[in-house]
DNA sequence: ACAAAAGTGTTGGATTTACACCCATGA
DNA sequence: TCATGGGTGTAAATCCAACACTTTTGT
């Protein structure tokens, strides 16, 4: 460990950033604007500067080429295939970032895109560099950790219906789950506080729930 | 990303080699010889190689330093702070690895060392670098990750008894389970094959078991 | 004989699953 | 009135935790 001698590398962070729409995990990627992958679609990221954190990195870059700020960002996991760049030899950590709904149509695009989109993971572009991956590994992060953490808070607007919740569970696990086993389940964690006020729809009016607690917890959910 | 114009990182591996010996956890550390940090211990680790995979860097820099080869090794974190290395900005992808015990002595010191020695992980020599918090991330991806995976397959030899098994889930977890109901578990996943030969010793000889497969799967195990 | 670990079942409680009907609202 | 989601309880099955005595060997 000599830095001073070594071979260097340029280090980047790539970021999927991820929320649920129509009952379906979706990931925020950009249209390239210029370099030699023009045109294809990749996901928000960038290079290190010499004096930022990774995390810092990340949120950076994430805020630069999206305008999307203060949202839940865990580091992933570190691509670093020699190949996955063909201008040279890029290690890239990966994060996961988690929107609420209600934030989606903050996102615009920065100078590096021409133009931002919410895209469903089941059915991506084809992506530059070693996206897909990143987005795979991000997917089956996500499918392991809701269970047995409370991360959907950071999916979740301030207040929502238990059907909502179990709608977010429902998209992230791809499975569906009983209603009346899911309420007295997540009602029993006490993970939720009631807000006392309703939903109005074109059917009865359904309560209102917010998370107690909005930050990452272990609790076995289901 | 824009390799060519970027400022530059370099990128290291460090690996945090764990085995279970006299019921503890241990890790493989070892005393520099020359720079910065001579005589501080380290994880073994270097500077990945411009034409290398992550993962081929850290098990080539474990083989070079330590003798030890061919162990199971997992990507666990990437650690990046500005200010991690005194002499430049080093980002480290963090491995773990798992020895099993009949190989606990095949270690011996590369160039870089001046001794390499197996310190439980409740008692450590400080370390240079972050490499404590390595460490720590690593016993809590080991503790988090043997209950609902068959890893443990990587820290036992060919054979041993329930006992053994037992012991070594004590030992990951740091605390004792019962005796009975963990034999139950574990004969009825299937996991294990019995060898039909036995341990003998200053007691009733115990039936000997191996793992039907060794190699990763998700299990719940307890 | 003694020490040390191996081997072995049952029971009660807790948790999980499966399952069907009525309710309140907006259109 | 109809469509839509909200709200609710129970019974069976499964899983999990607690628990003690006998066996085989080496010394």
């Amino acid at each position: 460990m000599t830095p001073a001698a070594g071979p260097r590398a340029v280090v980047a962070v790539d970021i999927a950033l991820c929320t649920v729409r129509d009952g379906a995990l979706h990931v925020l990627v950009g249209q390239t604007r210029t370099g030699p992958f023009a045109g294809w679609w990749t996901l928000p990221g960038g290079l290190v500067r010499r004096d930022e954190t990774l995390d810092d990195a990340a949120a950076r870059e994430l805020s630069a080429q999206t305008g999307i700020r203060d949202v839940y960002l865990e580091q992933l996991y570190t691509f670093g295939h020699p190949a996955r760049d063909p201008q040279g030899r890029v290690v890239s950590v990966a994060y996961v970032g988690l929107v609420p709904p209600e934030r989606l149509d903050d996102v615009r695009a920065g100078d590096k895109y021409a133009q931002v989109a919410w895209r469903p993971v089941a059915d991506l572009p084809a992506l530059a560099y070693d996206h897909a991956s990143v987005v795979a590994t991000a997917v089956e992060r996500l499918r392991g950790k809701v269970a047995y953490t409370n991360l959907v808070y950071a999916l979740l607007p301030p207040a929502f219906t238990l059907g909502e919740l179990q709608s977010m569970y429902e998209a992230v696990l791809g499975r569906t789950l009983d209603r009346r086993n899911f309420r007295k389940k997540l009602l029993s964690l006490g993970l939720l506080k009631p807000l006392g006020r309703t939903r109005r729809g074109p059917h009865r009016p359904a309560a209102l729930y917010g998370f107690r607690r909005r930050r990452p917890m272990v609790v076995e959910i289901l």
